[in-house]
DNA sequence: TTAGGGTTAG
C-alpha cells in the first residue's frame, strides 16, 4: 500500500551505470557480477555437508544473549586482594570484600544476615565500591538491597549513586528502575549523573511516566538539568506516545538556558518524529539545526533517511543520502541497512539486493541486520526460495544469523506451511 | 576520560 503513495519509482542513484534487473541472464555480459550477490544467480557449489541441523539451530536460538558482556568478568581472589585501587578500604573491608566476590550468589544475602555485626563495622558504601570496582554487579545489587531493607543511615545518596552507576554500566536498566520502586529517592539529594542515569534506566525499561515524575522532582529539588539529561528526557518523550508537544517545550526551553543541541539532541529528536511519522516536525527540525550552522553528523542523518524510510518516501530518503555524500558524511553501515529497509517496506527486494553491492563497492561489510532485512524483503514478497539463498549466503560469507535472523525465517515458513513441511527448507 | 543517540523480528 505505501508503495501506490509513489508511482515512479525512481532508478538506483548508488550505481546508475549497473542495470540491476539483470538476473535472468548474467553470466555472459558481465562475469564481476557474479562476484557480487544476486539471489536469483546459482550459488557457488555447496559444501559436501550442507545440511543445516535442526538441534544446530535450536543450539542458536537458546544461546542467544543479548549483551555479550554478560556475565561480567570476575576477579580471582588473588587478583583482588592485590588490586591497588581497592586500597581505600580497610584490611577488614578488603577480607569481607573478598568472602562477598567469592560467596555463592543465591545465599548472599542469607549470609549478609549473618554477617551484621561485621558489616556494621565497615564502610558499606567502601564495600559497594569495591564490588564496582571488580564488577560485580549482582553482588553489589545483593548488597544494596540488603542496606535498604535494614534502612538506617548507611542507605545514603553516595551508596545510591554507586548502585545506578554499577547497574547503567551493565545495561541493567530494567532492574535499576525496579529497584527504586521501594526506596523514597525523593528524600535523598542524588548528583546530576545518577538522575540522569536514572531517568535513562526508565526509559528503556518503558516507565515513561516513572521518568516524567522523576524529572519533576529534580526539577523541583532546584537542579538545573544538564544538556545530558535533556537529552535523555526527549529520549523518554520520543518513546512515549504523543509527546511531540513536551520534545518541542523541552527543546526551547534548552534554547532558553543557553545550552547548544549536540548530536545526541539532533539524532534523537529525529528519530522520535520516526516513531511518530513526523515528516513535515523532523524535516522543519532538520532545517532549522542547519539554517543555524549546525553541520549535522552521520547518527542524525541515518535518523533522518529512517524517518523517510518509514513512512515509504523513498525518493527523500534517497535525497538524504546524496546529502549525506555531498556534505562528506561518509555513509556506515547504518546507513546502508536503512536503505535496504526502504525498499525492503516496500517491496523492492531486487533495489535492496543491489545495495549489498553498493556496499561492497565502499568497502562496508553487510551485517546480520542487512541480511536480516533482505530475507524479510524477499519472505514478505512470498519468495521464500530466494529468502533461503540469502540466508544461505549470509552463513556461507561468514556472517552469523542472530534471533531475529531467525524469527525472519520461522515466521516467514510458518506463514507459507503450516505443516512440518516448512522444515524441509531448512533440511534440504 | 562522565550520564545520553541511530538499523533487522515479534
Amino acid at each position: 500500500m505505501e508503495g501506490t503513495l509513489f508511482p515512479n519509482r525512481p532508478t538506483f542513484p548508488i550505481q546508475t551505470t549497473k542495470p540491476h534487473k539483470k538476473q535472468q541472464h548474467s553470466s555472459s555480459s558481465n562475469q564481476q557480477n557474479n562476484l557480487k550477490f544476486n539471489p536469483s544467480l546459482p550459488l557457488p557449489p555447496p559444501p559436501s555437508t550442507n545440511t543445516f541441523p535442526l538441534d544446530s539451530l535450536l543450539h542458536h536460538l537458546s544461546h542467544h544473549h543479548k549483551d555479550p558482556s554478560f556475565p561480567p568478568p570476575n576477579q580471582d581472589a588473588h587478583a583482588l586482594a592485590d588490586d591497588p585501587r581497592l586500597d581505600f578500604l580497610t584490611p577488614n573491608g578488603r577480607s569481607l570484600l573478598t568472602t562477598i566476590v567469592h560467596h555463592p550468589l543465591p545465599t548472599l544475602a542469607s549470609f549478609l544476615d549473618s554477617s551484621k555485626s561485621q558489616l556494621s563495622k565497615v564502610d558499606v558504601a567502601s564495600l559497594l565500591k569495591g564490588l564496582e570496582i571488580s564488577r560485580e554487579w549482582e553482588r553489589a545489587l545483593v548488597l544494596f538491597q540488603w542496606l535498604s531493607a535494614e534502612g538506617g543511615p548507611k542507605l545514603d545518596a553516595p551508596a545510591i549513586e554507586t548502585i545506578v552507576r554499577v547497574l547503567g554500566r551493565e545495561s541493567q536498566h530494567s532492574v535499576a528502575s525496579k529497584v527504586f520502586d521501594a526506596i523514597p529517592l525523593e528524600d535523598y539529594a542524588l548528583d546530576t549523573r545518577a538522575y540522569t542515569t536514572l531517568l535513562h534506566a526508565y526509559a528503556r525499561s518503558g516507565r515513561y511516566d516513572k521518568a516524567v515524575a522523576l524529572f519533576g522532582r529534580i526539577r523541583e529539588k532546584g537542579l538545573s538539568p544538564s544538556l545530558v539529561m535533556y537529552n535523555v528526557m526527549l529520549d523518554v518523550y520520543g518513546r512515549k506516545k504523543q509527546s511531540w508537544n513536551e520534545i518541542v517545550k523541552l527543546l526551547d526551553e534548552m534554547k532558553r538556558n543557553g545550552l547548544d543541541f549536540d548530536e545526541f539532541t539532533c539524532s534523537t529528536v529525529i528519530s522520535a518524529c520516526g516513531r511518530e511519522g513526523l515528516l513535515e516536525e523532523a524535516t522543519e527540525f532538520f532545517d532549522g539545526l542547519k539554517a543555524r550552522g549546525y553541520v549535522p553528523g552521520i547518527v542524525t542523518y541515518n535518523a533522518l533517511l529512517q524517518v523517510y524510510g518509514k513512512a515509504g518516501n523513498y525518493p527523500e530518503a534517497l535525497r538524504v543520502l546524496k546529502e549525506m555524500e555531498e556534505r562528506n558524511c561518509v555513509p556506515d553501515s547504518i546507513t546502508y541497512n536503512e536503505l535496504v529497509a526502504t525498499y525492503a517496506r516496500a517491496g523492492f527486494c531486487e533495489e535492496g539486493t543491489a545495495v549489498l553491492d553498493a556496499m561492497a563497492a565502499k568497502g562496508i561489510m553487510p551485517d546480520s541486520v542487512t541480511y536480516t532485512t533482505l530475507i524479510g524483503s524477499y519472505g514478505k514478497a512470498g519468495r521464500e526460495d530466494e529468502a533461503l539463498d540469502v540466508f544461505r549466503r549470509m552463513k556461507e560469507l561468514g556472517c552469523v544469523p542472530n534471533v531475529c535472523t531467525y524469527n525472519t525465517i520461522l515466521g516467514m515458513l510458518g506463514k507459507k506451511s503450516r505443516s512440518g513441511r516448512c522444515w524441509t527448507f531448512f533440511l534440504r
